[in-house]
DNA sequence: ATGAAAGCGCTAACAA
DNA sequence: TTGTTAGCGCTTTCAT
């Protein structure tokens, strides 16, 4: 910088207000500035900007895990609207490790960055509490009581799997059954919304929750216990979609048609979800539009970093393919 | 820092030193210096080292597209040999589009990465040439012309295809397609390994490529194309994954069975190869172990910055599953 | 509109 | 082993 000062015949603090576009400069400096930087190759150093600034204009992001395309869609999202703002992401995870997340987060710390989004972090509520005081967090896809001083975004999923219960019902079925989400983030709220959609229905005599998880291996082994029953259900509700297509394996080893002779609900809506082959009718949460929510939220809470903890809750949609149908007739009850 | 040195009855080096823990430090020193630090909730200020030690042990990651799960075991690999070396990663993506990667990149120069991992980039070959000049970079997933005082890591794809086909003439196979990968990055080193090995089989005559592309739909119509003509292939080879879903799907259309009636093989080893209910035999890249040369590549290169280019390649390996079996007798040629 | 000087929080080189 | 003194490359007063 000091070697553009020279060139162009000026300060360097001149060559400071040039480089941050401030309006209090003469044309002719501005140019001669310009012109320097350009041909001394001069690249600004953000490092020694931040350390003078006291801000970094980063956003330290945590993601649970990074093979989960649900986080890429969030990422998207913040991302587009970070730049847009001048942002940049810091993105970091601790690969499904509470140890490592705090690692990650700790080191976010350090590098001062300007906030952080923790996306579905499994830290412990007293690490929460403690990134809160330090600088402005957003807490993404996390369940349970506010954290003080930090912004939560969270889908209704509730509300997710209700929408998918009262489909089904449209469709004539009310043997439905439930493959339990077991220790996945958010399957207590989806099976608290299958259990309140079908007792509002008056079929809770018809409630059945098979333990699962939210893995291929765990939909699999749920449908196949299922299907082993006296009286099989006309549909199946499972935790997810990755869920669901174990559960498609099951079906098909027993040679029974999704959509016609069962009808199957994923949640997510992911891609696999979307597959031809698959076609999975599917909850959908907008995933990009969290992401821009998460950075509004951070924004909000910069400017007022003692404003009062929000949760902010986007609603799910249902998104109908080939696994669901009507309920055939004769079978089930 | 300054609060800590004082409260320890110490100078701000004696802190610096053990913050970095030196081992010329009394143990006298160390404890109270410690103690203060926890005491006061000192957290090191890696801004002001960065600008200090003129270096940040922060590697700049740019990704081509986050969605790819490719691209998530490569960071995966990458990560974990950066972590156990101190390095940070920072993540950026241009999301497809090549000016927004040209941003990215000089927002790493601009913070000071000590060095860049370029993940299958589409910036013209001059922006490749300028970072390889700033800082240590590495090129992943991108073929063609070395890259003057950069690295390179890429799978030898030609190779891929060729254990494919190699894989389907075993079982019987002649009449065996290609589905094009059309743009796609490596798509032409995949056409051109399964031209060299159907031609090295005495297979010429029988060589049949259809254009297509990386993605669901293209798979799906040109095996719709496939199936349609006069002497349909009893084996196609498609040029990823995802185009094979989509193949499969108009297979399903037409009332084939896979690895049957037609044997089919995907590219990449991806998570949907693996999902039961698709069952896809793939070529796979080892990725993680990837990321771990990427990473390697990047610390002998800072160690000695004028090495000239190097290419690494990594075999691909062949994972047999369902989709893939005996030429059905009488059918084809 | 421009410049001089101080300081951001750390490390590095040298002295003691 | 420990302390002192300069920077690192910027921004930010405060003058002019």
């Amino acid at each position: 910088m000091v070697s553009v000062a020279e060139r162009a015949g000026v300060s360097k603090s001149l060559v400071s207000l040039v480089m941050r576009d401030s309006p209090r400069v003469s044309d002719a400096s501005r140019e001669a500035v310009l012109k320097a930087a350009q041909e001394l190759g001069y690249r600004p150093n953000l490092i020694a900007r931040g350390l003078a600034e006291k801000r970094t204009r980063t956003l330290g992001v945590l993601i649970f895990d990074l093979h989960n395309p649900f986080f890429a869609e969030v990422i998207d999202g913040l991302q587009e609207q970070a730049h847009e703002d001048g942002y940049r992401l810091l993105i970091g995870t601790g690969r499904g490790r509470a140890e490592e997340e705090e690692e990650v987060l700790e080191s976010f710390l350090q590098q001062r960055v300007d906030g952080v989004v923790l996306l579905s972090p499994i830290v412990e509520r007293s690490v929460l509490l403690g990134a809160a005081q330090e600088v402005s967090t957003v807490i993404m896809a996390r369940h349970g009581k506010l954290v003080a001083h930090a912004d939560s975004v969270v889908t209704d999923d509730q509300a997710g799997t209700r929408l998918a219960v009262e489909h089904l019902i449209g469709l004539g079925h009310e043997a439905i059954a439930h493959i339990d989400g077991g220790e996945g983030a958010s399957a207590l709220e989806r099976r608290l919304g299958y259990e309140a959609a079908m007792a509002d229905a008056g079929l809770t005599e018809l409630i059945r929750v098979e333990p699962g998880s939210f893995t291929d291996e765990g939909g699999h082994a749920a449908m196949q216990v299922l299907l082993a029953g006296e009286e099989p259900p006309t549909a199946v509700l499972a935790g997810n979609d990755l869920a669901a297509v174990g559960a498609l394996t099951a079906l098909e080893e027993h040679g029974l048609r999704v959509g016609e002779d069962l009808s199957l609900i994923g949640y997510d809506n992911s891609y696999l979800a979307r597959i031809p082959h698959i076609s999975l009718t599917s909850v959908a949460q907008p995933r990009s539009e969290m992401g821009r929510l998460a950075f509004d939220a951070f924004k909000r809470r910069s400017a007022n970093p003692n404003r009062r903890a929000t949760r902010i809750v986007v609603e799910p949609k249902l998104v109908v393919r080939g696994s669901t149908g009507p309920r055939p007739s004769g079978a089930g009850r």
